[in-house]
DNA sequence: TTGCAAATAAGAACTCTTCTAATTAGCTTG
DNA sequence: CAAGCTAATTAGAAGAGTTCTTATTTGCAA
């Protein structure tokens, strides 16, 4: 069975960063193995009242956190948060620093065939390089 | 100048789209037009709170959606927001519905060469698909 | 100048996330 | 296998960012 393989590769990174396996990680981890559907901490929060009807919600944004700095699972901000503004209406992408925050153009080069699936008709694509500025790289 | 010009061009915009033209808006768009710092809804807000000391936050952000709307602004979401968890911790893209939220794996082309702004160190490139899904694109 | 539709003000409400303080419970060690 | 340390959990408050509601105001066309 493939899911259960999956959360035997996620239980056994888990013990290996030296986590401790509480019967809410390891409810948060069933149910997120193998799920393509991208859940967020709401949903996650939601499908598992019936088994742990006691959890807090701050211990799924907790596990979540813990399961993301191990690398177990990645956090997309996909869907608009706090948004930027940008007068800039030519196509270009965008540098985000982790430390300060700064937000950079950045020329969109043109190389990329879009491979979209199959349906889904592209409106726009986003490029968003994650990492540090000259400034906070220093330090 | 430059942002003059810029200013122009935006308020022949906002008044070819029907807009009224309000102090509000025209200070907004003052501030906005060749602005490359990305400003937030609430970093614009305090920008003219001295020009316009009673301005309510709402308008801010009315505003900002019509400039949106008339395709003057563009509105980023690039501070994480609301996240979605994925257990597909391979390199891969995300295609994300407009009309129900979907989220749908895309995967990684190579193709690209990494050109971020001098000094800035990259640690990871998101890309994100805009559009609508194959069954949202048919209604 | 008048009137209407659009825009604004003020503040409440809402969503998502993080924090705080106290309690609980894995896991390691003896 | 008992005890204790420390991490993890709970519950609720707090915070950030955004949207909504209602009444009022105002740009602009007639």
């Amino acid at each position: 069975m493939q899911k259960a393989q999956a959360v035997d590769e996620m239980l056994a990174k888990v013990r290996e960063a030296g986590l401790k396996l509480t019967p809410q990680r390891l409810a948060i981890i069933r149910e997120l193995a193998g799920d393509p559907t991208h859940p967020t901490a709401h949903e996650l929060y939601e499908r598992l009242q019936p088994e742990l009807p006691t959890m807090a919600f701050a211990t799924v944004y907790n596990t979540l956190a813990s399961l993301t700095d191990t690398g177990l699972v990645a956090s997309r901000s996909l869907t608009p948060g706090a948004s930027r503004f940008d007068p800039n209406t030519t196509p270009h992408d965008h540098a985000v620093c982790d430390g300060c925050g700064e937000v950079l153009d950045v020329p969109r080069e043109e190389s990329d065939a879009i491979t979209a699936p199959r349906g889904f008709s592209v409106r726009a694509v986003e490029r968003i390089y994650r990492g540090r500025c000259a400034s906070c790289a220093g330090a």
